[in-house]
DNA sequence: GTCTATAGCAAGATAGAC
DNA sequence: GTCTATCTTGCTATAGAC
């Protein structure tokens, strides 16, 4: 809080009657980047109709927005990750913000030329925004130059994810695909992360 | 620190006798619960020849023995999870025992039926150590009764992993499958993460 | 709205007597 | 080896003057 009032040529004092507590300014500071993220995606989501470039494009999009807060993202990831939190982002604290995020990605698959069978699309989403969480997490502790190793990381994936969701209709896979989304459905059922509109 | 002394029936300053710092004291604790595992596991090593049960009771063991200190993991994990701690399992000096806990999953696989192809069987004992570190985040957060999440958890993806080995080896799957272990290969050589022995 | 000053707390670690 | 007492630091948050 010291920090972030000096940066804003305040005191620390002052800084405490624009935010009544430092959860409020963080949960702030999400939603801030969430709205440049949204800007970020729209000309990309706009331009591109396969799959692959938009959610590689997107999540791209997210880590060069928070590139700027890196060498923060560590401390911020600290308090966050405890469960108890209400920064966490599982926390019912983040369900709106979280629902907004799964959203854009309900639109990356939408507005694209692949049309997975109903039960993967019922539940891609979500696993994309986990599949955001998870790159941010190895973007908080990737120390290469120019964070290279984190789009490296995200190049293959994204087209890996997007690979495996065109093979998912096979019929050997058929059955571990039915179970893997059974269970992703019970999980988001838990009221930790939660179904939209709950 | 404190309530750790408090525990042992000893006052703060005592403590300090015996471990230098609370970072030398948690990496005794880490190595206290790899020992228990190890040992919780060797009958089911000796037991079990299948794959899949294999995984399954080695992952569960894990949760069981971590489970009497479920409510202090939340903020065990919210030191462990800042990327500049000594104690952040990626770390280097996490290192020893993390390549323990490798040999650990590398003996799984190995005393196992199944045999994977060579570029599978490489990775993989890393692997199911990160499929390992999934499962406790995962377990950290669920405060479901008796944790049945979790085990829920384990059991449908310790079976969808031994699912998807078997299949790697399809001419559709060794595309992405050789794209995704190249990946692997190149993180795991991140100073980070880093190979066994340097 | 902004400031200074400070309350209040928790934590890691140390000093020095016994 | 163990204790008590304390140091030092870092943090969130508030009080109250201007």
């Amino acid at each position: 809080m010291r920090a972030i009032a000096e940066r804003a040529g305040l005191s620390l004092g002052s800084s405490y009657h624009y935010f009544p507590s430092k959860e409020h300014l963080v949960l702030e500071f999400y939603r801030h980047l969430h709205e440049l993220h949204v800007a970020a995606c729209a000309p990309i989501l706009a331009r591109e109709k396969k799959l692959a470039p938009r959610l590689r494009g997107v999540i791209r999009a997210v880590v060069l927005n928070t590139e700027p807060y890196h060498e923060v993202s560590g401390a911020i990831f600290s308090t966050v990750a405890n469960p108890g939190s209400p920064l966490n982002p599982f926390s019912p604290q983040s369900k709106p913000l979280r629902d907004e995020v799964i959203g854009l990605y309900a639109e990356v698959v939408k507005g694209s030329d692949v049309h997975p069978p109903a039960d993967v699309a019922a539940e891609l989403p979500r696993l994309l925004w986990l599949y955001q969480m998870g790159i941010l997490y190895f973007w908080v502790m990737d120390r290469s130059d120019g964070r290279s190793r984190t789009f490296d990381v995200i190049d293959e994936t994204s087209s890996l994810i997007v690979s495996l969701i065109g093979l998912a209709n096979l019929p050997v896979l058929r059955k571990s695909r039915r179970r893997a989304l059974a269970l992703v459905r019970r999980v988001a059922a838990d009221p930790m992360v939660g179904p939209p509109g709950e």
